[in-house]
DNA sequence: TAGGGTCCTCTTTTT
DNA sequence: GAGGACCCTA
């Protein structure tokens, strides 16, 4: 196919595409392979070429399948595909993640593999809690086979698109002895039991139906008249199987990936996939996009050198046109809160020369991270926000409440029922619940129901018979309140009325406060969705609660997290051995995990647009024991021209270097060893070394609240609420930041954005 | 049955 | 440094 170029009369969705950017919208049939390296406008290449699709009427918005990874990703896409077609978007009911499809193909043929179409989706606490029931009924010792461990492989397995018939011995070796194909055939047993599905069988459970049911698969082989798919280097075996029945017969697939972001093989996602795209789909078109957009040609060039020392690559090359700027910074600095104050003093440079904190994110290899840099920025007052992490739907008291509103919607969801019989406590202790498993499991109903039953029967206390009774009671009144009434306020009703809410606010603590807090957030969340199935549907799916727009924040984030976004500047943090590579790539996955972590890297430094920073700590706190580590391989993979080090240390970042170059380096495991470095003499004697940051308060408060107007309903003496700090009374205000008389923690400055009238 | 204490292991990364 | 499993006592 000839490159198009452009003309006067182009439709809108060409304007500003390049030429490789505009094959890949205007080749709309036959497969295609679209490689598309960071930075280059894949998204803007794949939103045009939907509105290419539609607007040319080459399908209806129904008759497109497009697959994206993350919600994020399908809400993007769902936006930028509205502003170019308008209305039409609404009727895209196939664009999404593909576990959200997947749930969505799965309710309508759900009896097709044993389910009912009202199916429970568990999360990987219910997931684990049933694995261990199972475990224990097998007779292997949980201790030395962990729940979590058998959790991993069936996920892999399911990944494969294996069910388990489908587990080879030599497989199943792997766990207790080979019981692992057993209790996987147990665990999905009860699951069918229990009408529930996991992540994994949402795909798992479709690909059998496409598999067994022709007349299912060619009604949706007819259907989808085009398949896009975005981050194809993700897809897992069981996804691509998926992908390669449905475009078994029209053939029109177009997928968008990147090899050298492939950073998911942990879950699954096999690069493989992309690499042999071409033998899959014969006759595939294969473009490339090569122009970034996004960084400058030092971090490009930082970037690229670091993911050429993979082997194994499809290759490409990134060119810019953007001028030259600031050279990638290498910090050596002392310890992690020298790191977390450093970056805090960068920050609060970046905001006092007109910077804004949108534009400015921390990206941290592991989730435990985060934590430094939030008790710095809570101390000096920065605001920032935390993607991911301690999700809102992963609270206890969310999944509780949850839990009532999963057992009303779906009676037979015995896990939701475990969760909630006794809490608040009821008198339903261990005993109760298990004579109500053994009727249950001898009868083969729900534990819903074998409580109901055991009322009849003298086998519990007549205490535990009236306590019980009250909350079957209250089950079938919620249950009949459920179609007359709005969920939120069912819900509410129902917090009330299983005393859940006077259980939190008889604990009068900090955390209960909060809890609460978070209790009523969800019943607002809830007024959005039309059911409560939809409701739940969307808790399962997508576990973020979507971040109203507020005022500016840092970002702080994993890397993985960070992948498809982009900032004007970022930190890079924890750049060490042991912890980026971490420890565990290191130790079990070889060549190849190391190649994954370097892709990480790879992924890292390509999100920022003008500024890159990367730090490496000499000592951290691992397990709360002080450890000494040296700099990062990728840091000495970094190519000097590109790169300014600076080492708050004597001997400077070159030190490191040197230091890395030796592979031979007596000190190369100091990072494991439980030793104790210097951070740990540091740590005895911190009053001597801790030095408080060089900063002029005025300064930087006033560069603040230039930005920030204070709110108005904070007022001297106050009582107020913070997340962290608990209750206490508001001494000072100076803009939006608050001087607070903490009653547990002190006296503490803190943003007004963190705290609430109590 | 509930609550409190001690000891143990342990942390990637997400739909 | 935190959550879980386990054991003890009221």
């Amino acid at each position: 196919m000839t490159v198009p170029t452009p003309s006067p009369n182009d439709p809108p969705y060409l304007d500003g595409l390049n030429p490789p950017q505009r094959e890949a919208v205007l080749t709309t049939e036959g497969p295609v392979l679209v490689l598309a390296g960071a930075g280059t406008g894949k998204t803007a290449a794949l939103t045009a070429r939907l509105a290419h699709l539609i607007g040319t009427r080459r399908a209806w918005p129904s008759e497109i399948l497009a697959v994206t990874f993350t919600n994020k990703a399908a809400r993007e896409m769902r936006a930028r595909v509205g502003r170019m077609i308008g209305d039409a978007v609404e009727g895209m009911p196939w664009l999404g993640t593909f576990h959200a499809i997947a749930a969505k193909m799965l309710r309508r043929h759900a009896e097709l593999v044993g389910l009912q179409s009202n199916f429970t989706i568990l999360d990987t606490d219910d997931q684990l809690r049933l694995l261990k029931q199972l475990i224990q009924a097998e007779g292997v010792d949980e201790k030395r086979w962990p729940a979590r461990q058998l959790a991993g492989l069936i996920d892999q397995w399911k990944n494969k698109g294996w069910t388990p018939e489908d587990v080879g011995a030599g497989e199943a070796e792997g766990y207790a002895h080979g019981k692992g194909q057993t209790l996987y055939a147990a665990y999905q047993a009860r699951l069918r039991a229990v009408n529930a599905c996991d992540f994994g069988d949402l795909l798992l459970h479709v690909l059998t139906i496409l598999k067994k049911h022709r007349d299912v698969l060619e009604q949706y082989q007819e259907r989808f008249r085009y398949i896009m798919v975005d981050e194809y280097q993700d897809t897992n075996s069981s996804q691509y199987l998926w992908l390669r029945l449905l475009a078994q017969t029209r053939k029109n697939i177009c997928c968008v990936g990147d090899d050298d972001q492939s950073i998911y093989s942990w879950r699954g996602a096999e690069v493989a996939n992309i690499l042999r795209f071409e033998k899959d789909f014969p006759g595939a078109t294969i473009i490339r996009l090569e122009q970034n957009y996004r960084s400058t040609p030092h971090i490009l060039g930082a970037a690229s050198g670091v993911i050429a020392e993979n082997g194994n690559r499809l290759g490409k090359t990134l060119w810019t046109d953007i001028d030259v700027g600031e050279k990638v910074q290498v910090v050596g600095v002392w310890d992690g809160p020298e790191e977390a104050r450093r970056v805090g003093e960068e920050i609060e440079a970046i905001e006092r020369s007109g910077g804004s904190l949108d534009e400015v994110a921390i990206l941290v290899r592991a989730q435990h991270q985060t934590r430094e840099f939030e008790d710095r920025f809570i101390q000096i007052g920065l605001p920032y926000r935390i993607v991911g992490g301690f999700r809102f739907y992963e609270r206890a008291e969310i999944r509780d409440a949850l839990a009532y509103l999963r057992l009303v919607n779906q009676p037979a969801d015995d896990l939701a029922f475990e969760r909630i019989v006794n809490v608040p406590k009821r008198g339903l202790g261990d005993k109760a619940v298990e004579k109500l498993h053994r009727l249950a499991r001898a009868e083969g109903i729900p534990l819903a129901l074998a409580a109901a039953r055991i009322l009849d029967t003298d086998e519990l206390t007549p205490q535990a018979r009236r306590s019980l009774g009250s909350f079957i009671g209250d089950l079938a009144r919620w249950r009949d309140r459920a179609t007359q009434l709005p969920h939120a306020e069912l819900a509410r009703q129902i917090l009330d009325e299983s005393g859940y809410t006077a259980m939190l606010q008889a604990e009068r603590t900090t955390e209960s406060a909060g809890r609460l807090e978070n209790l009523s957030e969800l019943a607002r969340a809830m007024e959005e969705y039309e059911t409560l199935g939809a409701f739940l549907e969307h808790v399962s799916l997508v576990m973020d609660n979507e971040a109203q727009a507020e005022s500016a924040k840092i970002t702080i984030m994993t890397i993985h997290a960070a992948k498809g976004l982009e900032y004007d500047t970022t930190f890079l943090v924890g750049w060490e051995e042991g912890v980026f590579p971490s420890q565990r790539a290191l130790d079990e996955g070889g060549l190849n995990s190391l190649e994954e972590e370097r892709r990480l890297a790879y992924v890292a430094i390509t999100r920022a647009r003008k500024r890159c920073t990367i730090i490496h700590a000499a000592n951290r706190r691992i397990y709360g024991q002080w450890t000494s580590s040296i700099p990062s391989r990728f840091v000495g993979e970094l190519p000097p021209e590109h790169v300014e080090s600076e080492s708050s240390m004597s001997g400077g970042a070159s030190l490191w270097r040197a230091n890395w170059s030796e592979r031979d380096d007596p000190f190369a495991n100091v990072a494991r060893g439980s030793g104790r470095g210097p951070g740990w003499q540091r740590a005895q004697t911190s009053g001597q070394f801790s030095r408080e940051p060089v900063r002029i308060v005025e300064a930087r408060s006033s560069a603040v609240s230039l930005g920030n107007k204070g709110r108005d309903d904070m007022r001297v003496g106050l009582r107020i609420f913070h997340q962290k700090f608990g209750y206490g009374t508001v001494a000072e205000i100076e803009g939006n930041k608050l001087e607070i008389d903490f009653e547990t923690a002190g006296r503490k400055r803190v943003m007004d954005s963190f705290v609430q009238p109590a």
